[in-house]
DNA sequence: GTTGAACACTTTAACGATACAGCGTCAACA
DNA sequence: TGTTGACGCTGTATCGTTAAAGTGTTCAAC
């Protein structure tokens, strides 16, 4: 039923020319072609629903006309993170346009020699977001390093060593003073606790330094116990907590590590009969659309993933063309936002 | 610097064979290769660092290992949503596991000429996400269905005169049957809002159904107001369900179409005082972390979106090994999850 | 002692596209 | 009148791989 798919051959035989020509018809390379072959051509190609083989001029071109987009973590779940899935779609959207493709491959730290991307030639540049510890990061990062193409970290620094790369973070650090500054301007704030998971996220890792940084600048700063969870998730937030009540108090502020902390966190305090925000502040980070699900909604950091996707995108085509990333690192803002959760004079 | 990436003719010259043994060797093909020259080409490969060419072998082949997921959106944004990244993430994982990539192409409505996904043949088969109204997502797959491959729909029905085709979806109607069945259980509920959006979004229509059908199985029925807000965001759906209480009051249960939509109505339904859930009951659908982010907890319908993705990774790839898709529909099953929101003798 | 089957390779010819060189034709200009 | 070069097209070789057919050796079977 289904024939074979129409090539340049057949087109050309039927617009009375050759594949040469039809093939400069069909890229639009100008001043080649007469308008009268041009049009015979066009029309040839309709007829018979000609589409071109892209492997083929992948062979030829040596262009592959795609980007890779290598996540590496050991749940594949985590390719549906929301941040995770907010700059693959900016990174989607800006290269789409320009008629690139995104290829995904999502990897276990184990598995990276059986990873599709890994072993073929499959792109023509690689974005890498990576996960586990330092260590296992860069591992991941070598690993692909030795592909030959180019690669932009997303969220993560570039190591030494690795030449044709560049990366992209967000103002962890930045977002973290704005945070404490909201939180300790008027002074109100005695104690403070901050929830991070004990692994040494690089992320958070900034996050803390941040918040430390503005305390370190108060003439009477508040009391900062940071709390380190086993991981991200409810669980281990809430036993952290539920840990540190007894021997401290309660804290006049929660400064969550991420969204989904901060709420675990909250959660527990108004469990314990605390009010949110007038007994304790609290804050969240990274967030995307989690801070309208809380009650009271949450004053958050915003994560400018999409932006991040788009702006790798845009940088890694500039490579390609040019042949040298715009920047080595380059910081996009975060933006933050107050909401209920931690404005006790507030309306929303 | 980088010298010209290694061919099997470089491999088979200092392996002192030919390149065709070599791809013999590399493709695992048994029984054609002795021990010792296999060693010597494998070594010579290790030198080298070979790496197949992708695109030469998919131009001799044929086969290009890879599966496009084409959705089709106004928003590129809608690449990132939660359930449409978990389904992306489930199928990343299976196909990863079996070397097949997974290609992306977020595209809009009126840009399906230009999607690189379409413009090429690129993929071996084609994961669909459509939205808009019935007559966009039916043009959209008639568009898709063009390019003559496999084609799996997800979460979507397949259209007649499609034949390569199959739909995965997930059971709304069941998870809307059991939300009704859990509120109107006891009999106290005697009126009922449920809040979808005015599109005739085809897992609404479902839900709605769901409801109503068990509804018609009451010896004494309650009362069901369905709110037919403009959009699922939380300014319309707060603005329906405003509009809505001063002239029948406030109901015993709310449904909401989906996660966002109960708790954009929770949110407004305690802000003019109302306890949820001893005044108003109230669940979600379509949920997978969201739930957790509510206070109280929202009881919801979990979506198996991640499972759907494995299917549709399964299917495909039964469907390009035997020619044909082991099913033309299946729906996968939603686990309904009782939580806070609408529990009033519940503890969690 | 011939046959022939099994093995372990090698040879050839594509897959569909494009880079590059070539080749008539004709207008412009010295 | 002769040269130059732009234009518009054609011819050929090749990208890296693999299906299919071919080659020559070995060895068991009749």
């Amino acid at each position: 039923m289904t024939a074979r798919p129409a090539t340049l051959r057949d087109v050309a035989a039927l617009a009375g020319t050759t594949p040469m020509t039809v093939s400069n018809v069909v890229n639009g390379r100008a001043g080649q072609v007469g308008a009268e072959v041009t049009r015979r051509v066009m029309a040839a190609c309709e007829t018979l629903g000609y589409r071109p083989h892209a492997a083929a001029r992948r062979l030829r071109t040596n262009r592959r006309q795609a980007i890779g987009m290598v996540i590496v973590d050991p749940s594949p779940h985590y390719v549906s993170d929301p941040l995770t899935a907010a700059v693959l779609a900016g990174i989607t959207a800006r290269l789409g346009r320009e008629g690139y493709s995104t290829v995904i491959d999502g990897v276990a730290p184990g598995d990276l020699e059986a990873a599709p991307l890994l072993s073929r030639i499959e792109s023509d540049g690689i974005f890498l977001m990576t996960s586990g510890t330092p260590a296992e990061r860069a591992a991941a990062v070598a690993r692909v390093a030795d592909l030959g193409q180019p690669i932009l970290l997303l969220q993560e620094e570039v190591p030494d060593g690795v030449p044709d790369a560049a990366s992209i973070v967000q103002d962890d650090r930045g977002g973290a003073e704005a945070v404490a500054r909201h939180l300790f301007a008027d002074g109100r704030v005695r104690h403070a606790a901050m929830l991070v998971p004990a692994l040494e996220w690089p992320a958070m890792v900034r996050r803390e330094a941040g918040v430390r940084a503005v305390l370190a600048q108060l003439d009477r700063p508040p009391t900062l116990h940071v709390l380190r969870t086993g991981d991200e998730g409810f669980a281990a937030t809430q036993g952290a907590l539920a840990a540190h009540l007894p021997r401290h108090g309660p804290p006049d502020a929660l400064i969550g590590g991420n969204d989904q902390m901060a709420i675990a966190g909250m959660a527990l305090l108004r469990e314990r009969g605390l009010r949110v925000p007038d007994d304790v502040r609290v804050t969240g980070f990274n967030g995307l659309e989690f801070w309208r699900y809380a009650s009271p909604p949450l004053t958050t950091v915003f994560s400018p993933a999409y932006a991040i996707g788009e702006t790798a995108a845009e940088a890694m085509l500039e490579r390609l063309a040019t042949g040298a990333f715009p920047f080595r690192r380059h910081v996009l803002p975060v933006r933050f936002s107050v909401h209920g959760s931690s404005d006790p004079g507030g309306l929303v």
